[in-house]
DNA sequence: AATATATGTAAAGTAACCTTGACATGCGAT
DNA sequence: ATCGCATGTCAAGGTTACTTTACATATATT
């Protein structure tokens, strides 16, 4: 899974404790986010989109078998 | 956090069986789901999005402090 | 009455998400 | 040169997602 985290806070000119501020997480999950060691929740990705302003669709690429059989 | 995961499942006639072959997860990963035991991951809510031919957003109603502050 | 199908519960284990805290690096400003 | 800020690493620990297995219930069919 590749993920926009990173480009969509800095087109946003947030610094990472902004980020984690605003998401009410810790500052080195966004680190592990960005730095794609691990993925989102679901609701912490919903929160990412609603700060974005986007889909959570939009804000993460899902790659192989994170699509179903036959798809993509 | 709600989820329209069985009505989805209905309206397509699929059993919980059948659902969690397309998904490749459990039987129980099923149940606990419909029944909100607890909240599936990303990639998994990506899959029954893709299943379901609608956006992450529309199968899941998130609440109160799953929406970041002063949104919604 | 017996069998099959769909749904449910419970328990115990593994893996992943997320936290805290401490410390390191690069860079621009004073 | 050093101070502050943004970013990064590492490690240990808690919580949650998900698995497997086994068993229970309801309904419909034969």
């Amino acid at each position: 899974m590749k993920t926009l985290i990173r480009e969509k806070r800095t087109e946003k000119n947030m610094t990472q404790e902004e980020l984690s501020q605003a998401l009410q997480v810790s500052r080195q999950t966004i680190i592990s986010l960005e730095k794609g060691k691990y993925k989102p929740s679901l609701v912490l990705a919903h929160k990412l989109s609603q700060i974005f302003e986007c889909s959570i669709e939009d804000l993460f690429i899902f790659e192989g078998d994170e699509n179903i059989q036959g798809l993509h």
